[in-house]
DNA sequence: AGCTCTTATGAATCATTGA
DNA sequence: GTCAATGATTCATAAGAGC
């Protein structure tokens, strides 16, 4: 199966009317955050991000099937001393549109940003604000199951780099056979704080988030050939994941020399599909 | 020096009506409710949570110094699939009543609480929110200093020429570093996220937090003689820490078992303080 | 291939200066 | 006064070069 990958230049408030009603299984984004990439967006105002904000919202809300999940990263930030309170305020108001505020998971950056200031320390931790439409959503918890403890790690290291390469970063949907056994023994369920660090040494395309970010949504709240959006996407790296994980995928962004990247790798990312097709059908898949 | 503590029995909020204004240098607690201590104050339902905490908070905002802090341990609990919006709104409501909202600092509990849910994994962090009544404020950064990660050792041998000064030239960030600053340092300031595991293996009283967070604020937000309120302090677990870190300490617990309980704690360590009190006085403190 | 060492850089924030 | 631009400060990570 070959999945379906789109990436659509505009403003998603506009692209989306034209979206069919609950056809979304996964909308995943990290929206441009208040005052923030000036440069490339403009820099909304904290004071009006809420009414920037809930247009699209309203939209996301429409297209998403019952059984989905809307994931927001965001993170407010600090200015003349103080938090801004517009993220709170956005919680919120989401809820009053109508969308349920399910749970609050916590993207630890192992590599912040550096800095020093009198009132503070650096900031290493981001909002991923999860949202559904209903209290039974679709939630795949074993594809995102984690080694326990160093002794798995430990394991790892005396087996052959291939399985290594195969257990596909700890967080397998399907791992190598010989390594299967004892692995599924000895995962664990993750909780909702998440340890990633920032990919900076990427020189082509710089994306704000790790690519195991969208990665471990997309597993956790999505299936093989399901619908994944995202209304910000930027350079494209949720798109690129969700194409490499066989999702469908639909990224909307306003900026049209990030469209041609975000083109360009889901392009490669379909040719580089078809090359491995057949070691992905030898291999054991979940 | 002998630091002065005190367990006062009663509702903070009549008890702090007799307290003067402006002379507690750090305000730290947890909560009833976000520490399940929901019977203590009769059960307070999420809806009127915030109407039971403002008047006690105003008297927060009395008692504090303008240079003070007032650091809140808080969770909202998830009900009925969703996470409630109680702590969310509280924030909004303190910076009515005139705090600042300073920083949300994540403690992520290492060893969280087991369990399993269909709608989301273990929760594993807890806010806490730190308010202030002016921009500046007293903050010991270097009290908390953590040791740097390993890169650190290998990368001061040798400084590169693009370590001692990065142009604005090669980024268009204006951004420029001076590495040169770090030679003969070890030590890195922390960020806004602890890494703390609860303890769970005390017999005599289970502690709604670790020692060490308490431990981390007080060392970051006070000096050597200066004054601590625990205005709900349970078992005691922060008035005891205050205590042994030399600082005077007041909490207020409206249970007399509590009281008990504390008194109990902080005597001990009163003694132990006495026995120990020649190490102090040759010791080099900060 | 497997080390070590070098280097770039990232959704940052506050203080200061200039308009 | 208020607001915008500039300067100063900082550290973990991964890619790449060298051995």
């Amino acid at each position: 199966m070959i999945s379906q990958t789109e990436i659509i230049q505009g403003d998603c408030l506009d692209v989306l009317k034209k979206f069919d009603s609950e056809g979304i299984d996964l909308i995943m984004t990290s929206p441009p955050y208040a005052d923030r990439r000036i440069k490339t967006y403009g820099g909304i105002k904290p004071e009006h991000y809420i009414e920037w904000f809930l247009p699209r919202s309203e939209q996301f809300l429409r297209v998403l099937k019952p059984t989905g999940s809307f994931v927001l990263n965001i993170k407010e930030k600090a200015e003349n001393g103080e938090r801004h309170t517009y993220v709170l305020e956005l919680i919120l108001a989401l809820r009053k549109q109508g969308w349920l505020w399910t749970e609050e998971y916590i993207w630890h950056k192992k590599n912040c940003y550096p800095g020093k200031w009198p009132n503070r320390f650096r900031d290493s931790w981001e909002r991923c604000l999860h949202f559904t439409k209903a209290r039974k959503f679709k939630m795949n918890q074993n594809a995102v199951m984690v080694p326990m403890g160093d002794w798995a790690e430990a394991r790892l290291k005396s087996l052959g780099k291939n399985d290594v390469v195969r257990f596909d970063s700890q967080v397998g949907s399907g791992f190598g056979k010989n390594i299967a056994n004892w692995a599924q023994r000895s995962m664990a369920y993750p909780t909702n704080v998440l340890h990633l660090a920032t990919e900076c040494g990427n020189k082509n395309h710089s994306a704000a988030f790790p690519r195991a970010l969208p990665e471990w949504f997309i597993k956790l709240f999505t299936d093989v050939g399901d619908r994944v959006l995202d209304p910000f996407s930027g350079s494209g790296t949720t798109i690129e994941v969700a194409k490499e994980l066989q999702r469908n995928a639909v990224g909307i962004e306003i900026l049209s020399e990030y469209c041609e990247k975000a083109r360009e790798l889901t392009q490669d990312k379909q040719m580089l599909l078809l090359q491995t097709h057949a070691k992905y059908e030898v291999s054991d898949e979940g």
